[in-house]
DNA sequence: TGTACATCAGTGAACGCGCGTTCACTGATGTAC
DNA sequence: TGTACATCAGTGAACGCGCGTTCACTGATGTAC
């Protein structure tokens, strides 16, 4: 059955709050200071009318937090295949510069999510946490095919994964409050901690310690 | 001259006042939702009396991410020649170690300051990335000491204290909401990954490039 | 050492304000016949 | 197709509450003579 015009109408002014919601969170501002007055405000809505569409702030927050989990992985989704095919060089490049387009298009998202991550709110940070080990994930079942496609020694995806991502989180929080120049000195860095990340596996992978 | 006895008792309620600030904060409360008047209560003192001690809440707050920078610094000092002498692989089990052992005994005062790192406050922020910035620029100089004492060639000193933070930052984040059996595993994992990041850097030392 | 005065940490009442949430209501949209 | 009724997104008033801050005041401590 399709939509109705009422159906539609809702959807769209939920959408809507949690689009002004979104960019009332601009400037670092905590989700913990998020009034409701503020969102409907913004909204051009009577206060009382979110109830309409969650049925307290929590849930408003919730959804907040979905929403951007849900635009940092479509940010960080990819081909899998062109990873591999293009080496591991140019995949650390294509990694950082995917990362650096999704803080410059969704900083505060990212600030958000950082956030909460921290946050006293159980639902939320379990939600966060979920989503970061899902991209940890993903990176290392890449890396491990990657490595496996070109015969070499088995690295320790998981631990290159999850390190390449801290790396990645640091310097993205670093970009939040820099000039593009300086996002892309960041980059760069990155670029390098995470070759010197890889390099120090393939040693790792043929027996090489410390 | 020496302090008066109102000279103590006002400073003696003034770390009353934080130590209070500084528990109430325990949970992962931001500093955003701490209030005047809780913080009063927590401290047995009258709402207004705070006002004896910080011009307004802002200060409270100032001052009590300078103890939290304090006591990381704290944590984090250590003898700089002892770090030279017991080689790499000893140095990074150290370093982790010392860092588990300040995540265990004052998480909450971690949790606040990558909070407030993101936070809107400007002053705690700048605050905040001048505090780590100088835990990248010892951690460097160290690495480049030791490099140098051992007449190695030259290794990418400060991007490797750069990666080197931000994963045990990305570590210690995991750590606050785990057991103590999940914290030793991620300290290890943490020393598995500031190895693979020296091993690495000892390959673009020499010259390897992925 | 004793006295008279100054300082100032701590108090309690009061300010205006915005908070999240409830409630009964309105009126446009949807549905059943 | 037209009508009668049901649904429900949005409204505005009201609730109790805690917020940060100001103010005039108290009384113990400190200081000058």
């Amino acid at each position: 059955m399709a939509e109705t015009a009422r159906q539609r109408q809702k959807r769209q002014t939920r959408e809507r709050i949690l689009e002004s919601a979104r960019n009332l969170m601009a400037g670092g501002r905590g989700l913990d200071s998020l009034g409701l007055r503020e969102v409907a405000r913004e909204s051009s809505l009577a206060a009382t009318s979110l109830y309409n569409h969650f049925p307290d702030m929590d849930a408003l927050g919730l959804a907040l937090i979905d929403s951007c989990c849900f635009r940092l992985r479509s940010a960080m989704e990819y081909e899998r295949r062109s990873m591999i095919e293009i080496g591991a060089a140019q995949a650390v490049q294509e990694l950082v510069g995917r990362f650096s387009r999704y803080i410059a298009e969704n900083g505060n998202d990212f600030r958000l999510l950082v956030q909460q991550r921290l946050g006293s709110h159980d639902r939320y940070r379990l939600r966060i946490q979920r989503e970061l080990q899902l991209l940890v994930d993903e990176l290392a079942e890449d890396v491990r095919q990657a490595v496996a496609s070109q015969g070499r020694a088995q690295v320790p995806a998981e631990q290159e994964a999850q390190a390449a991502i801290a790396i990645m989180f640091g310097a993205g929080i670093s970009m939040l409050d820099s000039s593009p120049a300086a996002r892309r000195v960041l980059a760069d860095h990155a670029c390098l901690q995470l070759e010197m990340m890889a390099l120090g596996g393939r040693q790792m992978a043929v027996g090489n310690r410390l």
